[in-house]
DNA sequence: TTCCGCAGTGAAATCGATTTCATGCCAGGG
DNA sequence: CCCTGGCATGAAATCGATTTCACTGCGGAA
């Protein structure tokens, strides 16, 4: 059943030259292209890619690894990858890293010695995460999400200082005043963009409205914002330890869709609803138009961000030497019903 | 950088088999050894997989199929699978096929070229999914929640009839008479399976309490019955038909999770509520707890599934000749608040 | 002491495709 | 008529690891 490019030639009476030269475009004559078209067909033959990838030294497969397989964020991501792939006839394999730099070491490994075309990483660490070992190779990488420390390759981002900024300025325009915020852990790029991007709004605000300083009893950029961890436990936690606090807040800027998932239970079980306190979420949340009321989201370009990372990848793959780029998407803001305001 | 085992070979003054040898469990004597496993360290070598493949004729990685990556039942498969792997050191390379035929023909082609170690495939068509390539190959390949048609492969499964009957049961327990179902696409084995368990559970309770027959104007087991098609708005629209009826049904058994969210989606349109309204879910959804009142669900064992898929295809590739099998897997249900019953 | 057998070793074959290189052939120009 | 150039072609080298095979010593048995 397995046919080689050998059995092929023989079949055809030709050399297993010219029968791949026949599928890789060299010049042969239309009746012997005829003749080991036909052939090949009869056999079913396909070429054997282990032995072209050694000959040739690339593969038409591509990597892409991601921390977290169950996040939504990064499958509409991978499909993004995906359909930009396929243009140019790749094929996609994910690995799984789950947020585990070891983990993804050794797929970084896999993808070396399986001599992948290039690889698209999630980074599973902005710290210790380590392409340098892919970039000795020369092997194609492009970082997306977030940028590897020390690093030299390509970058997709997502705009979170901008989209935090303008999803905090939106609840203060909807008449919030005492806007929390819970973010992710300390250090991390994603947390700490999103955090300046909700202190720029709010601050932007008090120097528009020095008057309303005074309605102020602690400074709400310290007092009102908590590190958590982008789980949904740990979001519950510091929402209800916001609640706890003699200035209570009156809505709550969430930097992540699980984060916002602990938060709103923390919120039920204090017995407060939205829209009266104010609740929006970075990230979009599948079930957020479900929930009543619907929750307002910050909408991240998740499948863009596959889109332009494959892209990327291929402009690099074909060899054009140009310089290193940032690439860096907006948010769109998506208004539901859960900050239409604190009188609505 | 890209070091060979010729290399590693020079610098340790021994031949390349030695080398071969040191890394793959051959004899050799301790003190060569030392020296070649120093060399191999300062050259940062690791064997190139394509030449091992292409001369062992199989890789140490499986290709795992899916046909939506976006759906968390397959990602959590997706993740069982990896688990089971990681114990043998096998790595996991995940390909969406995206429902669509061809696309899952042309991966299926890719994991015979890379000579993948086996095959895990969740199949995009019972029917058209065609396994006989890989088995005439004789590639490992196991099925996973779909068996396909008129292939000779282990099969995972889920006890779809069992897992529907049960949660039948349990809402005529809790009260609820005119129960309705919206099940999946006529023809497709898993709705078809939903529907039969439905059906069981409703004629064992109308042959139980025969005195109650009298209570349906119609045939609930047909009239009450809608075919859809597994998507959010199939769902939607199937439950508006279903409450446009003179007759209309006090609960509903929908067979998916994704038609479930459609199906709340018009109740709330209808203004009813559960539980007066009862409304189960055959699947879990991520924010079952979150939504008011809390979704009663049948959870599919996603993660066993995969995980056994992966241990099924381990014993195949390790050579064992055992006969075919087909494992089928428990649901178990996860009562909530939707079904606490009519009167609650 | 002489064999026998086995452990350790390296040279070379092997996997299947691509690609270089040398060759044969034909057409067209001098 | 001969020479040049270009095209089509097949033989052979190549990619890098594994594995077979033949050979060398060495230790134990006869």
């Amino acid at each position: 059943m397995a046919s080689t490019i050998q059995d092929v030639a023989k079949a055809a009476g030709v050399s297993a030259a010219t029968v791949s030269r026949v599928f890789n475009g060299g010049r042969v004559t239309a009746e012997r292209a005829e003749r080991v078209r036909r052939a090949a067909a009869e056999l079913g033959f396909a070429p054997n890619r282990v032995a072209r990838s050694l000959r040739t030294q690339r593969a038409s497969v591509i990597g892409l690894l991601i921390p977290d397989i169950e996040n939504p964020f990064f499958t509409a991501m991978a499909r993004g990858v995906e359909d930009a792939a396929q243009q140019t006839n790749l094929s996609v394999v994910l690995c799984n890293t789950d947020e585990d730099v070891d983990k993804e070491r050794r797929y970084l490994e896999v993808a070396l010695a399986e001599q992948m075309a290039g690889v698209i990483v999630a980074a599973a660490s902005r710290e210790r995460t380590d392409l340098s070992l892919l970039e000795a190779r020369g092997m194609p990488v492009v970082a997306v999400d977030r940028r590897p420390r020390g690093s030299n390759v390509d970058v997709v981002l997502v705009d979170n200082a901008h989209g935090s900024e303008d999803a905090t300025a939106h609840m203060l325009a909807r008449g919030y005043r005492r806007i929390a915020c819970i973010t992710g852990p300390q250090g991390a790029s994603t947390s700490e963009e999103r955090l300046a991007g909700y202190r720029t709004a709010i601050g932007d605000f008090l120097r528009a409205h020095p008057d309303r300083a005074g309605e102020y009893p602690v400074d709400p950029v310290t007092e009102w914002t908590r590190f958590a961890d982008f789980k949904v436990e740990g979001g519950h936690k510091a929402m209800a330890d916001l609640l706890a606090r003699p200035e209570r807040p009156d809505a709550v800027f969430v930097a992540n869709n699980l984060m916002a998932v602990g938060a709103l239970r923390a919120l039920r079980e204090a017995g407060l609803n939205a829209p009266e306190f104010g609740i929006l979420s970075f990230g979009e949340v599948p079930w957020a138009p479900m929930v009543s009321p619907s929750l307002t989201t910050v909408q991240l370009p998740s499948y863009d961000l596959g889109w332009t990372a494959a892209s990327l990848l291929q402009d690099r793959m074909s060899g054009k030497d140009r310089p290193l780029q940032t690439v860096v998407l907006r948010t769109a803001l998506q208004v539901r019903d859960s900050t239409s305001g604190p009188g609505a």
